[in-house]
DNA sequence: GTCTATACGGCGATAGAC
DNA sequence: GTCTATCGCCGTATAGAC
């Protein structure tokens, strides 16, 4: 592993864990296992570093939504809660690169947000677009209510991830997988076909 | 109003917006109005003005959602409507208490989270119970489907408005809004009685 | 690219006069 | 209680040798 890279997985983690203002310099370079000015070899400053960590994040977070949603299953309520598990699972065990997704999309650094919120809402709209196709799929199959729309669904589906991604810091992960299943079977309800 | 009053109104909108690290104390005395070293008269240090600050935000915030749920109204739904939508329209008004405690639940300061998550858990108890109630209220009443406990509901319901306060960083109060009834469609045909 | 040494600013906090 | 002055620390960032 080259340094840049080290940097980069260092980085994440910290800022992920502590906030921007909370992960200094010294800090990163200490986990990479390099002296502090070394650093600025790879990075002009400390906002450089963290903008190219935020867009490999922002990538990242994508892709991640797309394999969740790669689930090979008979109907579309598997996948979707499947999928739905999956992302909690991870965020409950505090994956770093998630966290950092949310932790920054909700409070960028001061000074930032400029830089930092319009690919963030890409990557949302990405997202978000990824579980539209499935939950349209689930309208054709006819295991999805067509009363609502699927951009609605699919807003509600990450508005409860984000919600139960809140929850990680004061609670367990046994409770918050709980707390998800009880969120699931809210949200099934709110979208499958009546008659079912 | 007295100088107490003024550090603990100045400290909670510049904590709710610029975190706990990127508040210092001379920021908190240049908005009340006085120099920095007249703050410790007042408090012994940062954490502990934070912690008084937390201590006011937690309360308030119990009663905040008390309120919201004390509508005059014809049916649950109407209630629980009502409710939603004040909750909402508080929180992409960057109304300074409630997001106040949406930041630090989620994010406690590093060293103080121990003295914080306990009072922070008990609100989130607290709060959900009230809701709880209403809820339950819907279910003698025949609106709202007896599948599910009430409990999950209730966490259901704060996990997507904990949802929607994450966007309200990217997202114009308009937008926000705009979900929240998407969002409140998914909710709704989610615990109401399939007959309806 | 990595190091040691260092500059400089802002931070939390204190001393002591009024 | 509020002020001016100041301390000590740690933050980002740079200079310059290897």
């Amino acid at each position: 592993m080259h340094t840049k890279e080290k940097i980069l997985a260092s980085s994440i983690e910290l800022f992920a864990v502590n906030g921007y203002a909370g992960t200094s310099m010294a800090k990163i370079a200490d986990k990479v296992g390099i002296k502090k000015p070394s650093l600025y070899a790879h990075y002009k400053n400390k906002e450089a570093l963290f903008i190219d960590v935020t867009k490999k994040m922002v990538d990242e977070y994508v892709e991640f939504v797309r394999k969740s949603l790669d689930v090979q299953a008979l109907n579309i309520k598997t996948v979707l809660y499947e999928s739905f598990k999956t992302h909690v699972h991870d965020l409950a065990r505090n994956d770093a690169s998630i966290q950092f997704y949310n932790r920054f999309m909700q409070y960028p650094p001061k000074g930032l947000e400029s830089e930092l919120t319009a690919s963030m809402e890409q990557s949302e709209e990405k997202a978000r677009m990824l579980l539209e196709i499935v939950v349209a799929k689930g309208q054709t199959s006819k295991e999805i209510t067509t009363e609502l729309n699927a951009k609605s669904i699919a807003r509600t589906y990450f508005c409860l991830i984000e919600g139960l991604a809140n929850e990680t810091t004061i609670y367990t992960l046994e409770e918050v997988e709980h707390h998800a299943e009880s969120v699931w079977n809210v949200f099934w309800r709110g979208i499958r076909i009546n008659l079912e």
